[in-house]
RNA sequence: GGGUCGGUAGCUCAGUCGGUAGAGCACGGGACUGAAAAUCCCGGUGUCGACAGUUCGAUUCUGUCCUGACCCA
């Protein structure tokens, strides 16, 4: 029998336990294999899968997140998949909620525990602790928005540098997002945000874990991209793309922006053509991956693998377990 | 065999009246703590086909050669 690296009672028999749950968290690229080889690993470990996809937990959204088949979730069961509908907020917070009580039902059932995707936010949440910051407030990001409409981009930021100058250093007058979430934070707490995470740098440690991270030269896994573009649009990513639209899932659900729905969109309501729908995502889903490799290769925890390695990264998941016996 | 037009970044090309070159696409690096497939920052990556000549200096002018397309034989 195969040793269990997420079960409480490891190695079962000889009466040793791991004292804290040990999780095996695989990561990578999109488009590098994970899906595959995290079903092959459950298998073997008898274990089952936390999706760490911002993409996957919306409903509806299925070819275009390379959402694992309903076959594979048969096989395996994923958790944190379909959790919400599109136009419903989801965020590093609620993941990690979600992820604890995932994990918490696996480790009763003597589960080794597989966190599988490619959300480097959402790993770092899970394995060290959120912020103790106060979460979003959509009533006041909407008038942080509305102000930025009326007086301008640099509006904000210049607030931001009254309020909380030493955020102002830290983040791009460009960078919106990041203003009008230091501010939400000032706002709440009276304290700058960027001090908050200073004395946080994610270091509660509430599991052990293994990190596993798939890469493979770049040339080959944008050839690979490519070509699953291809095929959602042989599976049909358009007529998904308008199905949501039927339910109303417009541009101003947040998963409709990103890279493939916002083409998908865009082409359905004929601002493109075929052609550059097909083009801009290939392009904007090989960007993404860069920028995944980019907060990856900063991780001295991961353990770096090809995906065909799978004996390898099978050892290197058991004899991590052993550490514990 | 003769002629015409080409050969400049990974690709398609622009340009330099002689002072080692720039657009688009493609691409590279980085940031990231409650929107993260989001948001944002930085970067031209080059033997200007080869060799010689003229020149203080040649990718640019001249010659020869190589090479591609087309035209005439």
């Amino acid at each position: 029998m195969k040793a269990l690296p997420g079960s409480k009672n490891f190695p079962a028999g000889d009466g040793l336990a791991c004292k804290r749950p040990c999780l095996v968290v695989i990561t990578g690229p999109t488009g590098v294999g994970k899906t595959n080889l995290a079903i092959s690993l459950a298998e073997e470990f008898q274990g089952e899968i936390i999706s760490a996809d911002s993409m996957q937990v919306y409903r509806y959204l299925d070819i275009g997140t390379a959402k694992p088949s309903t076959e594979e979730q048969f096989r395996i069961p994923h958790h944190i998949i379909d959790v919400v509908d599109p136009d419903k907020e989801f965020n590093a917070a609620m993941f990690v909620e979600l992820a604890n009580e995932a994990i918490n039902f696996l480790q009763e059932r003597q589960k080794s525990v597989f966190v599988v995707g490619g959300t480097g936010l959402y790993i770092n949440a899970l394995l060290g602790g959120l912020l103790d910051a106060p979460g979003a407030d959509g009533l006041l990001r909407e008038r942080y928005r509305k102000e930025v409409l009326i007086y301008g981009k640099d509006y904000l930021y210049g607030r931001l540098k009254e309020m909380d100058p030493e955020s102002a250093g830290v983040i791009h007058p460009n960078d919106l997002v990041r203003t009008i979430r230091a501010l939400e934070v000032m706002e709440h707490t009276g304290k700058s945000i960027t001090k908050i995470q200073g004395e946080h740098g994610f270091k509660n440690r509430p599991y052990d874990y293994i990190k596993i991270g798939l890469s493979m030269d770049r040339g080959v896994l944008y050839e690979k991209i490519n070509k699953r573009v291809d095929r959602m649009i042989d599976d049909g990513l358009v007529d998904e793309g308008e199905r949501l639209l039927e339910m109303g899932y417009d541009e101003s659900s947040l998963p409709m922006q990103a890279m493939t729905y916002r083409n998908v969109i865009s082409y359905i309501k004929g601002d493109q053509s075929s052609e550059d729908m097909i083009r801009l995502i290939k392009r904007e889903t090989r960007h993404y991956a860069r920028r995944q490799l980019t907060w990856f290769r900063r991780d001295p925890d991961i353990k770096w693998f090809a995906p065909e390695d799978e004996n390898m990264i099978s050892r290197a998941v058991n004899s991590r377990v052993l550490v514990y016996s």
